[in-house]
DNA sequence: CTCCGGGACTAGAACGTTCTAGCGACGCGA
DNA sequence: TCGCGTCGCTAGAACGTTCTAGTCCCGGAG
């Protein structure tokens, strides 16, 4: 009765199974199994039923080693990064109504960037979607040479060769937190920032230009922090103790404003009374009733659509290149130059910001 | 000179193409490959030089085609859950040293328990690894006929065929929190469980027990909680709404008792001088300085050794058992019992908690 | 009646590996 | 000298799909 009961082996069944018993060829039961036209209706009903009956399931790999076209996109993500896991949550929305599959390869302190690329490569993923990336772009342009790549949320200048690159308005985003901050009021705003994490840069930049706009750039202040609560706890600690504190804090991201919000609450410092803080990302983190963050919004559905766009972009422009009549004479032949696809952020206002006291 | 500037089709190199270069067989350079005896040493030495040269990287799917056994273990884990990541992380530690690759699908909002285990059984994977599945026992079930199961942190009971259970003693866990607790000084003991959390039923039983155990049943409190942060939060609202307000709280994990502790701080309730705070699984969280929490640490190298190792228990029984002999009368023929694996939890004492103030 | 088009279906060759035979040569004990 | 085992190697058949090139049959146009 139950699907598994079938043979004696204990073998998994097979399309030659459903042919058999069908009573038709093996390879018109794979194009029934495939949805093809080719089949007639009476049969297609047949060979649907045989397969429902002894439990047959597709096998992927043999699928996908004899079609040329693989069609799997393989995605390196870091395991410890909420962000990560919404961009993934993102991507597979975005892979599956163009009929691509993900492949997860795991970041994690015991397995590197190396390692997770490895895999994918070996599962021949047509191309390579890399969440913040670490590796040197040296490296990402010996990967692209193989497959085209997209790198999400870290911008590489100069571009690379075949690697896209996706990514938030990171100085945007900086500036519409602190032209809120401004318009509230404040004027002593600090940046605790993203030390060398994908986008701090930019970040930091914003912030100062941002500043500058508003004829704040001697009162501005940047506090060297990272991606993490610790770091934003260091961070905030330093402020304490510092002669003036600001009005308001920008930083790194929401993960990092958490570490902030921690340490003022018990310096009894109170948010926004005292100090408003603004965070960075829209995580789940940030929507929490409790912490109920001010933060700078990354669209992540558009992040991922877009990076799977890029991909596919790639993959159907080499499909259509085909023989390949340019006469390429440097390196990277097949691979066009890397494009960015920078995305707009928008502020999502919550209850950690507010006008200063002193107003 | 680039190992990507070879072929002018760019057909991604195969053993054939080694195998030419080195002017050896297919069969002889696929011995190379997997570095089996049954090659010279000079042969061997030239047909990895022939591999470096064009590129070669073995298709992981042509291969896992050919031998019957894939050697790939699939793990479902949840895209949002810190403490699957720290497991996975564990698996990929395990399953190295044991030849065998991870098969990684994610468990998400949109994307159910149902589609992840599809797609790994359509990857041929030989195991599953469950992390804290949610399905009913009954789909589990279904999913062992046709391929072992292992479900960690997920008890069943009763046991289901073909389902191995890892998972830590929760109950003990918990009673070891109390102990703690009371030793401190502490009678008026509450806890925030779960929900219907994987785990959730054996903490709060363990939590009662351990309670009586003192004889301070009737002063015990159970509050509806569960697994995240909000869950925590509203846990506290409520506490601290209550008459009498308990000395000290073991939430269900440390997610949750972030929650209870981020709304006590705002409340200027202190911990630990006037609460004590205890949480569950010793995750990330807990070890950062400026939360440095009490909590249950879960010992997630074994539980990810154990799970890996029932998954291979499994695989070679069946390998072992072959023919079969045995005319199985009922179903579930190949699948022994469900057995369980219960790993003993180790109390993490740090910074929340104290004795009781009047005390 | 013949011929052609097309729909339903099939045989067999891929795909890139691994595995099973087996072949020749060489060394060694009888 | 003759077996005989071992080493280094090769040919060819799997594995479970998809794809290419048919075959067969039927109906309608010429």
């Amino acid at each position: 009765m139950s699907p598994s009961s079938s043979g004696p082996g204990g073998k998994r069944p097979t399309l030659a199974d459903v042919a058999e018993r069908a009573g038709v060829s093996v390879a018109l039961a794979s194009i029934v199994m495939r949805g093809t036209k080719g089949a007639g209706a009476a049969t297609r009903e047949r060979v649907l039923g045989a397969a429902r009956e002894i439990g047959y399931r597709p096998d992927a790999r043999a699928r996908l080693l004899r079609s040329s076209r693989s069609r799997l996109l393989g995605v390196q993500f870091g395991l410890q990064e909420p962000f990560h896991a919404d961009l993934v949550e993102g991507l597979y929305a975005a892979a599956e109504p163009a009929g691509y599959q993900l492949a997860l390869s795991a970041v994690a302190p015991s397995r590197g960037e190396q390692l997770a690329v490895e895999a994918l490569l070996a599962d021949r993923c047509e191309a390579l979607i890399l969440l913040g990336p670490r590796v040197p772009a040296a490296r990402l342009a010996e990967v692209a040479a193989q497959v085209p790549v997209v790198s999400v949320a870290r911008r590489l200048r100069p571009p690379v060769a075949g690697v896209d690159v996706v990514r938030t308005a990171d100085g945007e985003g900086a500036r519409q937190a602190v032209d809120h901050l401004v318009a509230l009021g404040h004027r002593d705003v600090a940046h605790i920032d993203g030390g060398r994490a994908p986008g701090a840069a930019d970040r930091r930049r914003g912030y100062r230009t941002a500043m500058n706009r508003h004829g704040l750039g001697d009162r501005g202040r940047v506090l060297p922090g990272g991606p993490t609560e610790e770091d934003g706890a260091a961070a905030a600690r330093v402020l304490l103790d510092a002669d003036t504190r600001p009005t308001a804090v920008l930083a790194f991201n929401d993960r990092c404003a958490t570490g902030v919000l921690d340490i003022f609450l018990r310096a009894r410092v109170s948010v926004p009374g005292d100090v408003s803080v603004v965070g960075f990302d829209d995580s789940r983190l940030s929507r929490l009733a409790h912490i109920d963050l001010t933060t700078v919004g990354q669209d992540i559905p558009r992040l991922a659509g877009e990076a799977v766009g890029r991909a596919l972009a790639r993959l159907e422009g080499d499909a259509a290149s085909g023989g390949g009549a340019s006469e390429g004479a440097g390196p990277g032949e097949g691979a066009g130059p890397g494009e960015e696809t920078v995305i707009a952020p928008h502020l999502v206002v919550r209850g950690t910001t507010a006008a200063p006291a002193g107003g």
